[in-house]
DNA sequence: CGATCGTCAAGAGCAGTGCTCTCGTTTGTG
DNA sequence: CACAAACGAGAGCACTGCTCTTGACGATCG
């Protein structure tokens, strides 16, 4: 009874032992990935390999929806690791460096995942449901802000009309009731905390700044100071 | 005796036609320029282009530099641009618009400037004058302000010691009287309009917003209020 | 003017890549 | 037990970056 279950397991065994010397050698060699070499690691023929995976591209595929399914993971628990649920800034800040420690701990993933796109790639759905795990976090926060009503709605203010209507779909999208000003900050938030990781990760503040964990720290801090986070 | 000048001549000219092939190459196909592509192109075969490029990765550097320079162009002349010098808030847009607008009409020469960084590949020296140019136009609006007195001293507020120590390098290497917490605000600025340039260029807001130039331009004047720019 | 030397393009070749196809072997199932 | 599906190995194709050798062209010097 358990015959196929068995060959079930052992395909999927197979499979994660792909992932994890996929991603070795990704964290070894960056983006490059060769599956021959791959294949090689695991005393295996290259041809062997596209038993599991039908192409390269899928191999990646696959890698890209474990990265954002890991940070979406990293993201979450930092949330859910502050205690008092009421402090929105530590909240806010503890998910920030969160992600930026992630990416620190894998750098070649997180480039996978925010880094020069691959040409002809297109990401499948899968990865999209996965990638919004993170940024919705972010909204999280806001949106509990909100409804405790210690984050006021700033009101639409100077917000051009087609970004409402964008934030509008968007906010229907996930299903919240955040106002639309509120969302925009929150956007504007994950943008930032995103060019801000990956000017490091991606060495563009190389020999300018050192103290990077404290400059990290800063810059989160007077952004959350722009969102309103009291 | 223009001998050895015309073969100088008829050199550079060799070099910047490999170059502009390779950018064609670029835009088309993303990141993996194929050698081998680019010398089909000029109806050469590939040994022969090792004459002008000793190796691939040469040929991606001096890529890299001419990129750098057209991006610091069209900063310096977004900046320039602007007649009424006293409007720094213009200016500040002016140039984060143009920062947009080169990327989004160079995307695959912006992912090799920004994108994920290659693997063994380090910036050699001269990239990085070039790359310093664009942040040092934006930083340039904030002197002018600040020289000006339209744009006061915020004071080192809540700047962590070792970022300010950070800042106080940086001012002294662009030999530049800003005081460290106006040099930090640029820096974010700089870092906040990057990184929004890339969410955008990278496809990481491809179906959440579609009105990006009036986001992007809502961000950068939120941005503009959080340096101070009146 | 003729010999010489540096520059250039071409071609062959090496090691590596993604991917396809075929061929035995293994393995679980009717 | 026999059958079919799944599997790994191997050869092979077209491609890549790069090296080396060969032959031709042209400017320079004796």
């Amino acid at each position: 009874m358990p015959a196929a279950n068995i060959r079930a397991r052992a395909r999927a065994e197979m499979v994660t032992e792909i992932k994890t010397i996929a991603r070795r050698h990704l964290a070894a060699e960056g983006a490059n990935l060769s599956l021959r070499a791959v294949a090689r690691d695991m005393g295996m023929v290259s041809s062997a390999i596209y038993r599991y995976f039908p192409s390269r591209d899928d191999l990646l595929t696959a890698l890209i929806v474990d990265g954002y399914q890991a940070l979406g993971d990293a993201a979450e628990g930092a949330d859910a690791a502050v205690t008092d649920r009421a402090d929105l800034r530590g909240r806010w800040l503890a998910v920030c460096h969160a992600v930026r420690r992630w990416a620190l701990a894998h750098p070649a993933e997180y480039a996978l995942l925010f880094g020069s796109p691959v040409p002809g790639y297109a990401a499948p759905q899968e990865t999209t449901v996965q990638a919004a795990r993170t940024p919705a976090t972010l909204i999280g926060i806001l949106l509990d802000g909100f409804t405790t009503g210690v984050l006021p709605d700033p009101g639409p203010g100077d917000l051009p009309d087609p970004v409402r209507a964008d934030l509008a779909v968007l906010r229907d999208a996930l299903s919240t009731g955040l106002p639309e000003a509120l969302l925009a900050r929150g956007a504007t938030g994950w943008i930032h905390c995103f060019g801000a990781v990956s000017f490091e990760i991606f060495g563009q503040l190389n020999g300018v700044f050192e103290a990077r964990e404290e400059y990290f720290d800063h810059q989160m801090r007077r952004l959350a100071d722009q969102i309103g986070l009291p």
